[in-house]
DNA sequence: CTGAATCCCTGCCGATACTG
DNA sequence: CAGTATCGGCAGGGATTCAG
């Protein structure tokens, strides 16, 4: 996937970042840094998830059964590359390994909340209605 | 993409929505609703110039020349079925059809500002730069 | 326990060509 | 002008298996 600014025409008097006005999807659009981070399936559930404290794999395993080892894997790896959350390794067997929000990461309530808040106003359309123009 | 709730941990005095707590990426959960309308590469562009003000089909190729005519037709098409934007036909020749935001569309002007704004702040890690944790 | 490697299948997106 | 039809490449993601 990719996307792209808004900003500056929902507030006119944002500053003039040339970024709102690029013409295809690039990755230095902060719209698109965003959505970059919270890209791929599963990826907002496991962030839902650290939202709610710190975990370990095996938490996060039980907590959303239906994601596969491989994914959960794949999503924590992206996370942390993307400065959302951090990995902290406990010395000692069995293996620890605890993830756990970073200050980037905790910024992202308020973007889940917005996303949260216009999906419930906004009826699914159960099949055929407009939208309300 | 897919993705899910989030919500209630972030406002405790949020009400008891059981989509707060699902397990899985369902269609049911807002979080996916909005995401599923932002679904696809250029979408959120093509939002962003509707945000500033209603376009034809050929005004939109030419504010994002590097969008192709399938993938355009395809994402207006999506923004209609999501309720996101409104189609308008006049008659007459040559066929003119002007696209327009519905109240749910303009509504997406805070998601999009509260995207840009995460992204805005965050460092793309230059690379190597944890988060903040 | 916490992953990484592999396989395969599906869906997206771009390019090109064609129509009302 | 405003699309649709078709094709092909590639990346995403699920299941399974293997490793530190």
């Amino acid at each position: 996937m990719a996307h792209q600014t808004v900003g500056h025409p929902v507030r006119p008097g944002l500053p003039d970042d040339p970024r709102a006005g690029v013409t295809e999807p690039t990755p230095a659009c902060p719209v698109e840094i965003t959505l970059a981070a919270l890209h791929g399936r599963w990826t907002t559930l496991v962030v839902r998830e650290l939202l709610r404290g710190d975990r370990t794999f095996t938490e996060l395993r039980e907590a959303l059964p239906a994601l596969s080892d491989k994914v959960l894997s794949e999503r924590l790896a992206h996370l942390v590359r993307m400065g959302v959350i951090d990995r902290h390794r406990r010395a000692g067997w069995p293996p620890r390994v605890r993830y756990t929000l970073t200050a980037h990461g905790r910024d992202l309530g308020p973007v889940l909340q917005a996303l949260w808040d216009w999906g419930a106003r906004h009826r699914p359309l159960p099949p055929g209605e407009p939208g309300g123009s």
